[in-house]
DNA sequence: CCGGATCCCGTGCGATACTG
DNA sequence: CAGTATCGCACGGGATCCGG
């Protein structure tokens, strides 16, 4: 006896998350994890909370507008934490969520492949560059 | 006696690649990988070979250009493979190469993370929404 | 000075139409 | 079927200005 009805199979696919859904809700959020600057900020909060400035300089080249940007939308979806210290000069302090921490393995990897790889890729690219001619 | 001298870590550490400096090749590579289209076209390939028009109707919603594009993007890199079959109508295969196959776990995790964490995004959201009023 | 909001321009995405 | 070509517009992103 099988544990699930065809019928409850059915209905149980037809409410799952599917990314390959264009009007998936998890699309949106695809579009916005799959991100350069996002995957660079969740990697540069590895290790604990840090300041703006702190995030600023790690994630090196990033201009203030994309990096607010990036936190502001990490922030709204729960996987960071924003906090403001009534200091002279102002202190913003940024750390992950629980939920966010359990992104940063995922995040992590992405940018430890291009690490690991580049060399590999940078080969192949010369090799199709070299045929295109 | 340490197995590397200081000088052979500076040495290390020098032509270590690092995603975090901006001139690091691994920075556009990155922004490569780092993409939604990239992401959802790697995890299409998952169980081999496919034709174009069959990639285009799994990920739903991509247009030719932006498929097109990123086939490209992927078989200059060396992570799939483009094969024409010379027939009436033309047919085109693509699949991933090995190395493309070790970037599938990373790219199927970002997705499965999407799907399995949407609802507690939405949560967040709907709660900085609120705030924010 | 730190953190961030605003302005403005170029890139690049997507829709559409066309081709071997 | 598997692309290429063209165009309009939104969005990314640097420069610049603002509050505390």
């Amino acid at each position: 006896m099988p544990t699930r009805t065809a019928a409850q199979q059915r209905d149980e696919a037809r409410w799952a998350y599917d990314a390959f859904l264009a009007q998936c809700p998890t699309r949106d959020l695809l579009d916005t994890l799959a991100d350069k600057w996002t995957c660079l900020v969740v990697a540069a909060l590895r290790d604990g909370d840090r300041r703006y400035s702190d995030i600023n300089r790690t994630v090196a080249g990033v201009s203030q507008k994309m990096l607010t940007q990036t936190l502001r939308g990490l922030e709204r979806d729960g996987l960071i934490t924003r906090t403001v210290t009534a200091s002279v000069p102002v202190r913003v302090d940024y750390d992950l969520t629980p939920l966010g921490r359990s992104l940063l393995p995922v995040m992590a990897a992405i940018k430890a492949w291009a690490e690991a790889n580049m060399d590999e890729v940078q080969a192949a690219r010369r090799s199709y560059d070299a045929q295109a001619a």
